[in-house]
DNA sequence: CGCATTTCCTGGAGGC
DNA sequence: TGCCTCCAGGAAATGC
């Protein structure tokens, strides 16, 4: 479930290696998880070659010559490995490329199709299929006046930190390790958290992905680097998935509740109710 | 509009 | 072993 660190770590792990690089083949396995511009993908990208690699929220871009640009969203099982062309193809491979005097190919692999692949060409807002949505602040550039604001609302505050369009890269696994090292319980409405609760929620939310993307994202079951590799974070989890295990804290033991229709884990002493 | 709930999809886990 | 059901989750769609 690759979120904000899962993504940056893919990002600056295929940065440098394919930066500058000419597409010189296009392998399109599933073309129904390819959006946006109508012309097929293989006559924008063939012969052309890979500008900057970079992030915004979970999404990773790649730009070609303007206004060409291709985006990768990984919904929940995507991968986007670099790996040896010899290599076999894993099932729900849709999108692989290949490059000139390379001997990796890139592949886009996502079994759930929660994810897909964008390609931009400047006539996007005239396209049909599924819509890249509007994105909220990177959580590193939010300031605590800014954090505060956006919070004036009545949503349970796990729900509003998962709606990518008020902050956007956090998932599942970042929102409840978050939200315990703040000691915020996830269902307390946004608007009523104390102004000191709301500061220490957003350095929690700062510092929790910072030390998750030094230890290269969180696997649990689909999350692979670029290079096939397993992240380390989950050993490092304080609650999420955790359920009936010691709060790393004070020992009591973690419990599981739905928010926001998500499995949500928390510490009931470190995490209390607090009645307005 | 705001907020909550349902939907899409597959692989893995667990029951029998 | 095989067959069944259920569950995980990002974010759009739908409901109220």
């Amino acid at each position: 479930m690759p979120e904000l660190p899962e993504v940056e770590t893919i990002v600056r792990e295929l940065r440098g290696r394919i930066e500058g690089k000419t597409v010189q083949h296009v392998q399109v396995l599933r073309r129904d998880v390819i959006y946006g511009a109508d012309v097929p993908i293989e006559e924008h990208l063939l012969g052309r070659s890979i500008g900057k690699v970079t992030r915004r929220a979970k999404r990773i871009t790649f730009d070609f010559k303007p206004p060409t640009r291709v985006v990768f969203h990984l919904g929940m099982s995507g991968r986007l490995n670099l790996v040896p062309c010899e290599e076999e193809l894993k099932t729900h491979t849709h999108l692989t490329l290949t490059f000139e005097k390379s001997r990796h190919e890139l592949r886009f692999v996502d079994p759930r199709r929660f994810g897909g692949v964008w390609l931009l060409d400047g006539t996007y807002e005239s396209s049909t299929g599924r819509s890249l949505g509007p994105l909220g602040p990177e959580p590193f550039d939010l300031i605590p006046a800014k954090f505060a604001l956006l919070l004036q609302r009545q949503k349970q505050i796990k729900a509003l930190l998962l709606d990518q369009t008020l902050i956007a890269g956090l998932g599942n696994i970042y929102c409840d390790e978050a939200l315990h090292a703040a000691g915020v319980h996830p269902t307390s409405r946004a608007g009523e958290i104390e102004a000191d609760d709301t500061r220490r929620l957003l350095r929690a939310i700062k510092s929790t992905l910072h030390r998750a993307i030094r230890h290269r994202g969180s696997t649990l079951v689909d999350y692979r680097r670029a290079n096939g590799d397993p992240g380390s974070f989950q050993r490092l989890h304080r609650v999420y998935n955790r359920e009936g295990q010691p709060c790393k804290r004070c020992r009591t033991p973690i419990e599981r509740m739905q928010v926001a229709g998500r499995s949500s884990y928390f510490c009931p002493a470190c995490q209390p109710v607090r009645d307005a």
